[in-house]
DNA sequence: GAGATGTTTAACCATATAGTTAAATATTAG
DNA sequence: CTAATATTTAACTATATGGTTAAACATCTC
């Protein structure tokens, strides 16, 4: 219960980048293509400033990449720290969903 | 993309609380049954009163309810707020999985 | 009622987060 | 070389977070 691994600080990292509105929006935008900084920052009305930190926040994640392109920065997504967010929640699905749902989940864990 | 339904209100407060080491190992805690504040303190390394904020960080995410007993708290799971997050995950799951499985994902989410 | 137990609240501290504006840097275009 | 464009960095502000200790409450037990 008090065991601290690697992963753990994956997801305090993941979920606290997780926990910021722009930063969801802008994993949503990179999800459909790679965009520069700008092109990120478009939509969300905060200054160019804070969107790059938001970049760093994620990049420190793991949760995007952001590559040099000229004088241009295309940050494109990387969701593979996303898995282990969704391990994390996996466990507690039974408590969300409906007994029946809930039995079949079950079984179906049993059976691998 | 600047949308800002009660849900991503929602997602803020889940993710924010579930970037906490001892606020997920809580979470654990509960899920087998459920804890006074004082058990639920006792495998970790903080004060009770850091405990106690940990527990309404919690609790006005949604993701547990205290109620009162006698002169105990008695804390027990409510996933349902976890079922936002995991929804919101879902979206990416084709990203972190391989091509196959990605595809099967597809067509099964077509299918219903 | 008095003392022990379980938990919260208050006051405080250090650091982190989220934002700003202004200046600096890097690259491309003329 | 110069000017424009894309982005970062620096310096600063305000608020939030995570922790502490000590005091306050509430409840149970004797």
């Amino acid at each position: 219960m008090v065991e601290r691994t690697p992963d753990d600080l994956d997801l305090d990292a993941v979920f606290q980048a997780l926990a910021h509105p722009i930063r969801r929006a802008i994993l949503e935008q990179v999800a459909d293509e790679p965009e520069s900084v700008s092109e990120l920052a478009e939509p969300h009305d905060v200054s160019l400033a804070a969107i790059s930190k938001h970049l760093h926040v994620l990049a420190d994640a793991g949760l995007i990449d952001i590559e040099k392109d000229g004088r241009v920065r295309r940050c494109h997504l990387n969701a593979a720290p996303l898995s282990a967010a969704f391990g994390w929640l996996t466990r507690y699905r039974v408590f969300w969903e409906d007994r029946f749902d809930a039995l079949a989940i079950h079984l179906k864990e049993d059976e691998t």
